[in-house]
DNA sequence: CCCATGTCAGTATTACTGACATTG
DNA sequence: CCAATGTCAGTAGTACTGACATGG
């Protein structure tokens, strides 16, 4: 009940930015190599999980506003990785969908980014790792809940 | 053994950006009010537990570049947040420091702060969320001895 | 009418690389 | 000569806000 509390508070946001910076850097740099970007690669990753989204949808997903997803949207689409019609029947949302070249893309980046995955995670036991997942989620839903 | 670490190791990305994400969010809206972005309060808070670092200094610390950290503290020196001598007697580096509005401002910065990073860390032990540090320090190691 | 979406426009901030002079 | 620093310049990419039209 000491000041050892805030001793924790203190230091988790540091902890985690720089853990992000540390996980960012190494993901641009295997990326880099694909001609892409870490959140072109979030993207793929994201239609590849689900195809069809719309913009709004995969900017929800991705922590992003939709302006900024459809910057992003765009050069995958200049480099032909993702795909979206002109015009649909119903509504205003268009889907996005991974190219064949998209999906060889990804499936190239992926393997890279992985082995990032794996280094990362390799001192800790599994049990570990997966708590430490759910501690992380743990916390953002507390952030998020504050809104 | 299974594919039990394979699901691990694709979420380890995913929950880390989304836990910044929403902990840079929360930071920027606390912050706003005082006219503070997340990299200038991190840069004071650098400069209140070390005074006298360098541009090159505070840059490695906040993982960034030199010439980032160097926009970003002619921000904080224009608001006469911190100082930094003209010229120096003895080599290149000019140390900065805060000025007394600096280390005011940052005092008002940091309980607004101080609230987010407890809200975050309330669902969690104090022996989870202390765990939960040194596993992320674990884990960026790991990450950085890589290079 | 309301809401979500797509999109245009403008801007800010952070961030990078490259280059060069300076200091020890 | 070399390493680290500060700094100028240019650029990129992400991100934001504001505004407006459209579709359900």
């Amino acid at each position: 009940m000491a000041g050892g509390q805030e001793e924790l508070h203190r230091r988790v946001g540091y902890e985690l930015k720089r853990a992000q910076s540390a996980l960012n850097q190494a993901m641009d740099r295997a990326l880099r190599p694909h001609g892409l970007t870490v959140p072109q690669y979030a993207c793929l990753e994201l239609l590849d999980q689900q195809p069809d989204l719309s913009t709004a949808e995969l900017a929800r997903r991705a922590f992003v506003t939709r302006q900024s997803m459809n910057v992003v949207l765009r050069g995958l689409i200049t480099a032909g990785l993702v795909q979206r019609p002109e015009s649909v029947e119903h509504g205003r949302a268009r889907p996005a969908t991974l190219s064949p070249a998209g999906t060889r893309a990804l499936s190239r980046a992926r393997r890279a980014i992985l082995v990032i995955e794996k280094v990362m995670l390799a001192p800790l036991s599994e049990q570990r790792a997966a708590r430490l997942l759910i501690d992380l989620s743990t916390l953002t839903d507390a952030l998020r809940a504050e809104d």
